[in-house]
DNA sequence: CATCGGTGGTGCGAAATCGATCCGGCTCGA
DNA sequence: TCGAGCCGGATCGATTTCGCACCACCGATG
């Protein structure tokens, strides 16, 4: 096998004409250079150059091999302006990976500040319904509400967050019209494969007739706000929307707390280190929304 | 500016999946590895992998130099192969890879005549089991056994040779006994992994038990020859073999066709056209023996 | 629980590489 | 004609690199 680097000689000296022009242009000694052409043409088993007093001058064996030294070159080129300097640099790629309520109804803004505030950061976000593996480095950063916090996995890094609350919602105009003594049924709305609650049935209005089923948050939102029925729902959302307001007589549950997750060598980049802090602030500020206590307009 | 050799070491860590391994894939000592991964990742200013307990992964900016590696070790075996497709000289290394069986029962005989024809030719042969790559010139000619002819790599060029059957076979001894009445068990007597073909099951000689399994094909033709039971061979290697006979009853079967393979411009030089025209003249004498024809002695 | 085979990491002495220097040959122009 | 300024090549001591022998750690295994 020859050595790769003394491929890297051999374009300094086609290149210079001469060792010793190339052995400056390497800014190493020329017998240096010598000894690794010779190296080079001995593992080839061919001659690349022609020995003339006035330098070196490539044969016909040489101009190939020019030929592919230069795609060498290419490739090593591209190789070091790609990668150099990526970790310490702010410029990259970030990914980002959460649950899609969170995206949409509460830290998307943010995310859009610290896009503007780093235009170097190419940001991916990642909220594509199931959790992305940060061990197999689908994402830099995971968001996640925890439940548990013996189900952290044990090889990621976790920075606590707040903790996020849930309530028990329905329509302003549905509870309006409850209150006037409408008989419509209300009915619980819940995500296919969730159950309710129990300390989610404690409330005044009582429901009737089956459950009604949504395959995701987004719909279970629509129906709710459509005067469908009763749900539970994260405080951030709800107590966010005009439209709903607490079902009297029930209490706010802690859903989990929030995580910023990181992994391994990611950590130590600058990215990552500059994402975690400002989006850590941003989440501390958030704390009295997520925990249900910011009912300044009720 | 990155030593390119060390992007050579580069490749063999992410393809070994470990320092260590990657160290014994380079013939090196682990440690030199591990320092210049190290100086690699320094001078790129950019973790290439994370240390695990269990070896090195790479990041995602490994993957991005993985990607340009893989480019530059393709322009380096095109350097090799295209220099080496120059040689015209006799003298020189050739380098055969082939099948353990084939070497060592039928054309070593013949690897030796052509050693003795051509003293200038260094000749290495590499029968150690599993596939040399031709691509990346660990040989420079291979005799290969194809049951598809599909399988062949498009980039190799092929020189067709004679038809390989194979029979069914037991021990002279084991089958007069058998004849004779011995109610001894007659056991089926396979490589591990490998099946029992239908084609082999249709015999007159029943076999009872369960299989004798041995790990490679020199102990499957010991363990017939103490007439342990049946087996399969290629007919050039029992049909050769004064011990062993053809199990009444059972037919030949194509075992597959021998290829002379060789790569791009190494086929050019003398000394693989010399020793592809040399060996294809003698495997084409052997065809009769290849295909289970020549039972002059039976 | 001990063991065993695998991993990465670390000093230290040996070995290979490099750099400085000198030398001879060639060319070109004063 | 002769010396300046190139060139490649050889030698030798300094420097870097490498291989070896360890260590700690982890996971599987008996």
């Amino acid at each position: 096998m020859i050595d790769w680097d003394d491929v890297r000689y051999f374009l300094a000296v086609a290149r210079g004409g001469s060792v010793r022009a190339a052995a400056e242009r390497l800014g190493v000694n020329h017998s240096t250079v010598l000894r690794r052409i010779a190296q080079l043409e001995q593992r080839l088993g061919a001659q690349m150059f022609e020995k003339l007093p006035s330098g070196y001058r490539l044969t016909a064996a040489g101009e190939e091999v020019l030929e592919l030294a230069n795609q060498m070159e290419a490739s090593s080129h591209l190789l070091e302006t790609r990668v150099f300097g990526r970790d310490q640099s702010v410029r990259g790629l970030l990914r980002v990976t959460l649950a899609p309520t969170l995206a949409t109804h509460l830290i998307m803004p943010d995310l859009a500040d610290f896009a503007r505030l780093h235009p170097d950061i190419e940001m991916e976000i990642l909220s594509s319904g199931e959790l992305a593996n940060l061990t197999n480095r689908e994402a830099d950063v995971a968001i996640r509400v925890v439940y548990d916090r013996k189900t952290l996995p044990l090889n990621l890094h976790g920075l606590k967050g707040p903790e996020l609350f849930g309530g028990v919602y329905m329509s302003r105009d549905r509870l309006a019209a409850w209150r006037a003594g409408a008989s419509d049924p209300i009915r619980w709305i819940v995500i296919s494969g969730h159950g309710i609650p129990d300390w989610a049935r404690e409330g005044e209005v009582r429901t009737t007739g089956e459950a009604f089923r949504t395959t995701d948050g987004e719909a279970q939102i629509a129906a709710v706000r459509q005067g469908m029925g009763i749900t539970t729902l994260p405080c951030f959302i709800a107590d966010a929307d005009p439209l709903l307001v607490r079902v009297p007589g029930t209490d706010l549950h802690m859903y989990g707390t929030l995580w910023l997750l990181t992994q391994g060598e990611t950590r130590k980049t600058k990215r990552v280190r500059l994402f975690t802090e400002f989006i850590s602030r941003r989440l501390a500020a958030y704390a009295p929304l997520l925990a249900g206590l910011s009912l300044s307009r009720d």
